[in-house]
DNA sequence: GCAATAGTTTTCGTATACGATTTCGTACTC
DNA sequence: GAGTACGAAATCGTATACGAAAACTATTGC
């Protein structure tokens, strides 16, 4: 993969690079106290730059940040979850079916790949990589999307996720086999050229899907 | 000594709420340039807080920022308030769909108020008011979504619009009348307790009708 | 008269420093 | 032993200072 490789830009971007590469990843989890001076350390920059980066994810809504008191990684909460899954079936769902037209033969045969790479996950049980697969497939989907905003609020949404995964993110065995399906589905959608609603209402109730086998798991 | 009353916060929120503000109420004008060290002054702090604000409002897409060029309120392109418009639907399309079970009796009442108030609007050619009360409508309609997130994806997009306000953003006289009718009918459907699709669908059809009659006059 | 260039000015970018606030630990009181 | 008060340490918040990059201006050469 593509490792951070670039030191681009000023040292304020670089920070932000870092610091939100470093929740999306994991590094940091929910709740981690990030303290600037700390990181501004580990950078080997000033804590001026840092507490830029850090106001800026705080607008992205990956980090929570308290006056006098420091900045976390936010999102330990559930319902704070719930929420997130909700605003990214809505704006992901948006951004499918607005990809769709544009999504070419090529892509869907990609994505169709992906999909049936998933499916051989499901014989071995490898998470991990259902997930990184899983996020490749979408990827596809809403790629193509001719609005920036909505395109970048998905990217949001799919990092807020990614930041909540330690949590909450889990795996769910039975509902793998339904999801792959349902982007088989998807895909039949998107090559004959289904319209714009039915598309969206799919993508979404894919995702309301997942919600809901998150909640059911989470409950037992 | 009546110093600029509300010190609320750090330095850091002043800034950001004051420029803020001035971006959305057309003070700062698209493409108006910020320079910090300006703001600055104006405002009596230093330098560092100011370049907080701005990254935030960076973050939430009302202003643009170059390396070492300097920061422009965002969005004089026609394309930028085409996407703008289109983002906006499908959020606030949503949030009014999920609001709607938690519209009260009172809150409708009171939207028709309003809404009746835009409709003696139209007699004595009151633009300012209308756009202003339009809002009001709609906040509403808005107001009890339960997702924050998505409220707050609303709020940016209003913001957004507003920013832009000065140079697209046009009161149209023929699309005023239906726009008051459209609101009404949203009502009815939220009254009799319409199901989230139907409602979502016609309060995005409302927003896309409007963006319709901007894009027909510009052309003309 | 125009274009290229050198010098000046403006403005950004970040390190450092210090005051303000919170937090945490310890001692004291009830 | 629990709770409170006080002091020390940690951390945040912002002003100032200075280096770096870009924008502007004036001068020179053609």
């Amino acid at each position: 993969m593509t490792e951070t490789v670039i030191a681009a830009g000023s040292k304020s971007e670089q920070a932000y690079a870092a610091v939100k590469a470093r929740i999306v990843d994991g590094t940091y989890s929910p709740g981690y106290r990030l303290v600037l001076a700390k990181i501004a350390e580990d950078l080997g920059v000033s804590v001026v730059p840092v507490r830029e980066a850090i106001r800026r994810l705080e607008a992205e809504g990956l980090v929570k940040f308290e006056r006098n008191v420091g900045a976390t990684v936010s999102g330990i909460d559930p319902t704070e979850f719930l929420y997130t899954m909700q605003t990214l079936s809505i704006v992901e769902g948006a951004a499918t079916a607005l990809s769709a037209p544009l999504i070419g033969a090529a892509d869907v045969a990609r994505a169709r790949a992906v999909n049936e790479e998933m499916r051989d996950c499901l014989q071995h049980f490898d998470p991990v990589r259902f997930t990184r697969l899983n996020q490749d497939f979408h990827s596809v989907l809403f790629e193509h999307c001719p609005n920036p905003h909505i395109l970048d609020l998905v990217h949001r949404g799919w990092n807020r996720l990614a930041s909540l995964r330690s949590s909450t993110f889990r795996f769910v065995p039975g509902r793998a086999h339904d999801s792959v399906d349902e982007h088989e589905a998807l895909l039949k959608l998107i090559e004959t050229g289904a319209d714009a609603d039915t598309i969206e209402k799919a993508a979404r109730l894919h995702r309301s899907a997942t919600l809901d086998a998150y909640l059911a798991q989470t409950k037992q």
